[in-house]
DNA sequence: GTCCATGTTCTTTA
DNA sequence: CTAAAGAACATGGA
């Protein structure tokens, strides 16, 4: 469920219920969903404040005033609640927090998400990538330029840039006007300005609207998102492109689905 | 039963 | 050696 835009609204819901807040209680139902394997979460966490929430890369990131700090990483399936405390657990309830009168849970049922203890360690997100909201044309024309890859992989590699997934690269690509399958070191200047400048108008949006709740993604207060009705190209494939009416395509590229307009999204650079 | 899924990481191949 | 392609992870819904 979770691209940058979801998880930033995940971040923007939680931060009510829990900033400035003191955890009081800690109910860890899977201790195998925390990383590294041998730390106490439970005694790690029980009784400290959180002092902030904020999302770096598909990460929501919790700082605790002792300055200690643990990510959530949402996975495919994952996403958080805060509940009424006593409200019935469901299924895959994995982590329950409680802080102040409310219960943060955690429930993932596939699992590709997790806790990951950072501890007070500066350098922890060395393997990620610039933040797409932040990053300037000229560096990206400078990643892509070091990757033979289609810029559809290129996009969704977290080390190349991060936030990014199948919905929001697809979306992106489509209103850049550049097909997916397209050498990312092949790309001119123009089109990588062109392309920066999508990428962020998308998330902006996207964010705007809580997110795209295309299966069964919520925030933390079981809103859904509503930018999915915005989809230009995700999950379209046989309705008419919006400008040209050509139908969208549908095809499998690096074992992802991929959706596009075949007119709109051109396979070469204008001469 | 089959196929597919908003993600990441490990293994295999070239 | 490196980069890229493919498989794997676990569960549920169509």
């Amino acid at each position: 469920m979770p691209e940058l835009p979801e998880v930033q609204t995940v971040v923007n819901t939680l931060q009510p219920a829990m900033a400035g807040q003191v955890i009081r209680a800690v109910d860890l139902r899977r201790r195998d969903i925390v990383s590294p394997a041998d730390i106490d979460f439970p005694q790690q966490i029980t009784g400290k404040r959180v002092i902030s929430i904020t999302r770096r890369a598909k990460r929501i990131v919790f700082l605790l005033n002792d300055g200690n700090r643990f990510y959530i990483h949402l996975g495919m399936s994952g996403h958080m609640s805060v509940e009424k405390i006593g409200t019935p657990t469901i299924k895959h309830t994995h982590l329950i927090l409680h802080v102040a009168r409310q219960e943060v849970r955690f429930v993932d049922p596939r699992r590709f998400g997790g806790i990951w203890w950072l501890g007070k360690e500066q350098p922890w997100d060395t393997d990620l990538g610039p933040e797409p909201l932040d990053i300037t044309a000229k560096q990206l024309a400078a990643r892509l330029a070091k990757t033979t890859r289609a810029i559809k992989p290129a996009l969704l590699d977290q080390k190349l840039i991060v936030g990014l997934g199948n919905i929001y690269v697809d979306e992106s690509l489509h209103q850049a006007g550049i097909h997916p399958t397209r050498r990312a070191d092949k790309l001119r200047p123009a089109e990588v300005a062109k392309l920066t400048r999508c990428i962020k108008t998308i998330l902006r949006q996207a964010i705007e609207h809580n997110g795209s709740s295309v299966r069964t993604y919520r925030d933390a207060n079981g809103k859904w998102g509503s930018f999915q009705n915005l989809h230009r190209v995700y999950h379209c494939q046989g309705k008419p492109c919006h400008r040209c009416k050509t139908p969208i395509q549908q095809i499998v590229l690096g074992g992802r689905s991929t959706h596009f307009c075949p007119k709109c999204q051109v396979t070469k650079p204008h001469a």
